[in-house]
DNA sequence: GTGGTTTTGGAATATTTATTCCATTTCCAC
DNA sequence: GTGGAAATGGAATAAATATTCCAAAACCAC
């Protein structure tokens, strides 16, 4: 009568809870699937949720449910909750208030700017969590670690990305020129056969930018984009693109995913090169 | 026997419930203020929470509790946490699940790379919410707003922040200027009677933007800076000082935070001049 | 102090929610 | 198909939780 099926824990954490959920989804027969599953999708509702909720939205009955928690070693669903409802309070406690505070300033006001572009950046960031591809992240980073020289250009809005990346490729020394359009100085002939572009525009897309990638790919130098949308014009002439989904508050965007995503490119980049 | 003391519905909105709190606290008996108090700081648990346990956090009976709830409006505390289950979800539906199988590439991994900047971003906006001083950015914005020409200094990694400041003065009209050190040129004799200056710096403190600072100071002219920590060198020049929580990852900062606040700066300054 | 009003605490009750149990069904090896 | 084991659904029960109610206490104006 001994259940030997089961001598681990029940996981303490929710790192380890996930790791649990992966490793014995499958070889679960079909109605602990179905929760295994929901709960997986859902795992951030588990706190505030009752188990007659998480039955309907898996389409199970409770008591499959409560079957559930106990295969991952649960007394109950009580106890598996507890787990979540003490977890949670991810730096939210008192940022949503003190951003309601600076909101209070008045519409229009510096505060009330300020907590519009913070919850801007922040979306962005979140978005970007969701959102980015990691296969193309890592191609991109194939392509610029393979090059004699990377050659970044971005202006207007994107300038700031390109000056950081170009800060970020000096200072892990890899051979990066930043293609900043002083002095309307065209420099496209310092592109030479190894080198690769690092292109980064956003709607409305800046003509030098297309330009010089297509000039990079007349001559057969590999590019990547770092772009707003898969249907910029960037799409045609890249062999990786990473596009960005930023939240725009007023006129202006955040850049904070942006700006997230070309350092992690360019650290990957210097790291790939040893 | 009318309860007219309450004609006002209950709050439908987390905001609501806010200002509604707010609003009745004082006036209130003790045992009721008490909930109050311990509710307005422990908002963000109400979802997660049963009455006994909100009692015992308030120091009060169970029924004091449910007291409060009706007072603001509600049948009981079952339809007021109701209000917080629904609307607890802010952005973080999938979020920390995505970043976990981000990280899961390995470390160093260019997913994993980006799955810590991105942390990192987020963390520095909400640090920047909870620690954004209103007075000295109204200041900030007061100086700007009244200068003749605002020249703005930022150099090595703080030179994306001081690009992005002169597109946004770019596009909302407001006279700037540039001090970009390109071809080492000196443009320190820019500087009019009537003009301001903006610098950006964080440690290690670059020498030409605090000499710039320290000159224009000389010379009379106002100020504001946007540093790392109140310690900075420029504090000692600066009319106007904002400090910006910025969380390091490896090597390189994020930038959100700076980028959020000078942002919002740039913007106040120009709807301020009009 | 007195009478009336408001506030309070806690015990009693109602409701919701979790949990167990077992008869029925499904699955699978033979 | 048959027998045995595993899985399932739902009804019954147990536990936790919310809610009400009222007697006692505190408060306040006079």
């Amino acid at each position: 009568m001994d259940d030997l099926d089961l001598p681990t824990a029940a996981p303490a954490t929710i790192e380890e809870f996930r790791d649990r959920l992966t490793e014995i989804t499958d070889g679960l027969p079909r109605r602990l699937r179905q929760c295994a599953d929901h709960i997986a999708a859902n795992i951030d509702r588990i706190a505030v949720s009752t188990v007659a909720e998480l039955a309907a939205g898996a389409d199970v009955p409770p008591s499959a449910v409560m079957r559930f928690c106990q295969i991952l070693g649960y007394s109950g669903f009580s106890e598996m909750q507890k787990l979540f409802r003490e977890a949670y309070a991810p730096g939210f406690p008192d940022y949503s208030t003190r951003l309601k505070n600076l909101k209070d300033g008045g519409a229009g006001s510096p505060s009330a700017l300020l907590a519009e572009f913070i919850e801007a950046g922040r979306l962005s960031l979140e978005a970007l969590a969701k959102s980015a591809d990691e296969t193309a992240l890592a191609q991109a980073v194939s392509v610029l670690a393979g090059a004699d020289m990377v050659h970044v250009i971005g202006l207007r809005r994107a300038f700031p990305v390109a000056t950081y990346l170009a800060y970020v490729f000096e200072k892990m020394s890899v051979p990066a020129m930043l293609h900043d359009g002083v002095g309307k100085l065209d420099h496209r002939h310092a592109l030479r056969a190894g080198d690769a572009v690092l292109a980064i525009t956003f709607a409305p897309y800046s003509e030098e930018t297309i330009a010089l990638a297509q000039d990079a790919r007349d001559r057969g130098l590999p590019v990547v984009a770092l772009t707003d949308r898969p249907t910029s014009p960037l799409a045609r002439t890249a062999d990786a693109i990473l596009t960005v989904p930023e939240v725009d508050f007023g006129a202006f965007r955040s850049l904070s995913a942006t700006i997230a995503l070309a350092i992690a490119l360019a650290v990957a980049v210097g790291s790939a090169r040893g």
